[in-house]
DNA sequence: ATTCGATTTTAACTTAGGTTAAAATTATTG
DNA sequence: CAATAATTTTAACCTAAGTTAAAATCGAAT
């Protein structure tokens, strides 16, 4: 399979977009590779791209004003999305940096191109559509883990939804996702091994 | 102005829906009034109405499976959408109740009419696209501030964001929205007083 | 195999929220 | 206005995360 097809299945299997509405599109994606530690996009900067990753790993994360540390917002990997969904979807500068955790390969499209393809097929509109209830979709997780979960049952629930990532990637990227300092999830680890 | 009119304006203002567009959606939406503790939506229900609030307050909350305990996840108050985001948007039963807190009153629009527009109209589907942007917009600002705030910080948030909500609901509802218990918010409170 | 750097854990101490129950305050209503 | 209910605060004690720095471990590269 090349990387168009495995793009189009994701997208049939998604918003329902067939051969013909995908052929609308299939001159604007392009291909790009990452080495680790580059950036998607940066913060200050309007998201311009929605990217879907053939392989790799992707983190969202944000600077804290005052300590200047990296808090991570969102990871994505392997055929999902990545974009930075607020900055992209409003067009507006990113609060954010989103940059490669590994390297990386992804096709992507302009915001111009989808926004023609939304004008031009109904079921592209609609894609647009499953584009930010997926946001949501991802927000309201987010959201509902920190209201619902201890950080121990957070950690627990990432080892079931992501087993792939902790093969990859650090561990205080990790504690950074939960929300929570690197001695913290040390001991959370020590505590989970004695049950 | 009629409830009509308010709900005209600020579809217009939120999705540019212009006079013509509204009037193909007129025929479609109705009133009701909610007296204070009566449900919008409750849990296991499908969300089928998309409401919008010409007066009062409601709340989405979340019952712990284990203690019984109510969470409030989301608070909803005048011109704005009632709705549960994710069971609306995916037609699937809801995890939630969402309740009013006060005596209300609101319009609102069946999803198959809504869907109804989507097909005859661009304009509503961009609509139903802003729709899913905001929900995304409302959780994504509730996931930042539960990665990047202490409680404290979220308090005084609330307060800047929503002074209005104060007069009207019980503070134990407002600790429950900022995922702390009520005993913390007296000290929190507390804390400010001294600063 | 050894060294250097990165990552993870540990330790010791601090801070703040959780828990439970009682007291104080505020609202409501007969 | 008194009584009752609802809400908020306080107290006392517990638990877990934050903080900082040092130690241990792991990995990559020479």
């Amino acid at each position: 399979m090349t990387d168009l097809d495995i793009l189009a299945y994701a997208l049939n299997t998604l918003a329902k977009v067939d051969e013909d509405d995908f052929a609308l599109s299939a001159q604007y994606w392009q291909r790009r590779s990452y080495k680790k530690g580059e950036y998607y996009n940066e913060y200050r900067n309007v998201c311009k791209y929605l990217g879907f990753i053939i392989d790799g790993v992707f983190r969202t994360y944000y600077v804290d004003d005052n300590t200047g540390e990296e808090k991570n917002v969102f990871f994505f990997s392997k055929n999902q999305v990545v974009v930075s969904f607020k900055s992209f979807i409003t067009q507006t500068p990113c609060n954010y940096f989103t940059q490669s955790m590994v390297d990386s390969k992804i096709l992507y499209i302009h915001i111009d191109d989808l926004n023609k393809l939304y004008q031009q097929s109904h079921k592209w509109e609609h894609f647009g559509r499953l584009i930010a209830e997926m946001a949501f979709n991802v927000s309201m997780n987010r959201t509902e883990s920190f209201l619902f979960q201890t950080p121990e049952q957070r950690y627990l629930q990432l080892i079931e939804d992501h087993p792939d990532i902790f093969n990859t990637i650090p561990l205080y990227q990790i504690s950074s996702y939960l929300g929570i300092q690197g001695p913290s999830l040390s001991r959370i680890r020590k505590r989970i091994i004695g049950k």
